[in-house]
DNA sequence: CAGAATCCCTAGAGATACTG
DNA sequence: CAGTATCTCTAGGGATTCTG
């Protein structure tokens, strides 16, 4: 690929695309969670230890609006709401295992090469 | 997998580490540029446009401090300095491939779903 | 040519308190 | 129970200027 198809590339990108909608700080961990099965705001803040509700709510509120998680409320007294990933977030989750086993393959190069650098800059 | 599998595999989570290796704005462009051949500053900083010599620099001193860029400069005057991708970049690349394509097959959905979120919030 | 240094501004994220 | 509403702080990123 040449500069210039890169650039191209990058623009309009795909991958920045993917990378937006899943690079906060909760998007996947939430994800994962309600994968296969519908969890409740109260498990969902429970199960994100150090999670604020602002950005339990937030998180919850982006991945809705992308369609990569379906919110049903029960209105009950006390309500109760349920979260579930969709189909869409399933797919999507399958593509990320390729870059788990990257990761974890990597792991020990990347640190090394951490360490080598910071220790280059004295 | 239940909501603690979940918990747990999101804190030192392979993905999460991928994510934040990439995430930053220009990253991939830059990785995607420098896979096949070296680069030289000033012509990523044409292959980009509007970014700045400051984040230019920033990222290839990540990417390079990661182990995912070669940083090789020749003392010569005027100095030159390319940048290329290593062999761990490049196999993090292929896996990018699933995700480009989920990308592409789920834009239209995407949104279409963002759209009626915005129009059911009135 | 390839950067380093500086200033500034905004979005992401934490803490806390209030509510249908 | 499942949220809002504020306030605040920091880090990411842009614009501009200086230099070996």
């Amino acid at each position: 690929m040449s500069v210039d198809e890169a650039t191209a590339q990058s623009q309009a990108c795909p991958i920045v695309q993917v990378i937006d909608r899943v690079a906060g700080k909760w998007s996947v961990a939430i994800l994962a969670a309600t994968l296969s099965e519908p969890v409740r705001y109260t498990e969902l803040e429970q199960a994100m230890p150090g999670i604020s509700r602002r950005m339990l709510t937030l998180t919850l509120r982006n991945l809705e609006r992308d369609g990569l998680l379906t919110r049903t409320v029960y209105p009950t007294i006390p309500p109760r709401v349920e979260y579930l990933a969709t189909d869409s977030a399933r797919e999507l989750f399958t593509h990320l295992d390729g870059l788990t086993d990257w990761a974890r393959r990597h792991q020990p190069d990347i640190i090394q090469a951490v360490e080598e650098f910071t220790a280059s800059q004295q």
